[in-house]
DNA sequence: CGGACACTTCGACTAGCATCGAACTATGAA
DNA sequence: TTCATAGTTCGATGCTAGTCGAAGTGTCCG
């Protein structure tokens, strides 16, 4: 019975304390660092390396090169599901409850992935611009001339982000709306304008709290789909 | 970090192997006594009560003493489904998937879920009672009022269901097929329905067994598609 | 280039824990 | 009461795997 029940393996890699808080750093959906997961996890960069070692072979993560950076982010969102069920379980544990306040509903509303709006405005507002033609594609997602002008007009140095290395666009799955939001050195610029012109702000944590003044604005240069009424 | 996320203990709680040995020996949701789990996971006897002990306080099994016996068993669906999404996860993993005979086959095909009929059978069920409209929603499912009296006219105590304190209707997801499958108390009641009528047996193990005339009953009673001849 | 940074690999250490045998408790049967 | 069975507790043992420092590899930047 040394094999075990495959559940074994796979839980007991879930089971490592630092391990979880790596898995848990990245329920938000965002890719990380390996230096940023040792830090959540603390521990140090080779421990780090290790795990995340482990973690990708079981494809529980997906891992990206970037330069000499690596980021991973969790393989699918049937794995944050897993974990969400196991924090259930965890619950009855009779161990510290986790609040589920109003918070939890503000991050699934909108919330910052790494730089770049997420949650629901975020996926909402690529559908806009794809359905506008401003972006086109599906996993290669481009700007087209005349969503290049709109940008442009919307106060975005397009030229400035193409000549630099960053990709333009980046498709960016969405963990809470398990859809794709729009990421990439566009999704960071359009996010900056939307806190330079005081339409949302950053609340502690990776709230992304819109005004009702920013979401008349942003319905106005965006169209009416962005954030429904109501 | 010590204390790390809630999810660490509870999964390495599940990540030993004769505990995981024992919690998918329970899966069936049948009361097994401590000799029975330690014969299950392949340890002594002293090795196994210490193990259930652990599981006891993390209130992942419920405890129950008769004579000079105790009885383990699930302490809730709830524990099925979460075990039931690690087999799926471990599934991906690539993992040792090494024992592959025929038993396995008839696993798939259909197996207890703690009370609830799972497998390709148990998928195809909730998918055929959904295309009928007699069950609605996605994740959150719902019995909508045709779909009621079907249920009664099959004979099930809605009544009863309703008024008791679990869910009448609820999502598992099947390791097997990677879709879901209906859990909850009418999940229950229909698998109860079944075995009652002879159309299914239970094999040792967690195997449904359907026979030709029980299938050709379910097809009569749910619809040609739960049961494709051939 | 050369230096800084991000990460990986290696080797050694250590702590935790799963495991078992033996002794102990409790229930049931004769 | 006495014996048998079911389970628990305890102490000792051995192995796994998590941890870190140091050294190695690759990438970017000036």
């Amino acid at each position: 019975m040394k094999e075990g029940p495959v559940i074994a393996s796979v839980a007991a890699l879930i089971g490592d304390p630092a391990r979880a808080n790596m898995l848990t750093a990245l329920m938000d959906g965002r890719a990380l660092t390996v230096s940023e997961l040792a830090e959540a996890a603390g521990v140090t960069l080779p421990t780090a390396s290790s795990h995340l070692a482990r973690l990708d072979a079981a494809n529980l993560l997906a891992a990206e090169r970037q330069g000499r950076h690596r980021y991973f982010r969790l393989a699918d969102p049937e794995v944050a599901r897993v974990l969400e069920a196991l924090m259930g379980l965890a619950e009855r544990t009779g161990a510290k409850r986790v609040r589920t306040g109003p918070r939890d509903a503000e991050l699934r509303t909108a919330r910052i992935c790494y730089d770049h709006l997420a949650g629901e405005r975020g996926v909402a507002l690529l559908a806009t611009l794809k359905r506008a033609g401003r972006i086109a594609g599906e996993d290669e997602l481009t700007v087209p001339p005349e969503g290049r002008a709109f940008f442009v007009d919307f106060g975005i140095d397009m030229d400035g982000l193409e000549k630099a290395r960053r990709p333009v666009c980046k498709t960016c799955l969405d963990w809470s709306e398990r859809r794709s939001h729009l990421g990439g050195a566009l999704g960071a610029a359009l996010l900056d304008r939307f806190l330079a012109e005081g339409w949302a702000r950053r609340d502690p944590g990776r709230v992304i709290a819109f005004s009702g003044a920013g979401l008349g604005a942003l319905r106005n240069a965006f169209g009416e789909a962005i954030a429904p009424a109501g």
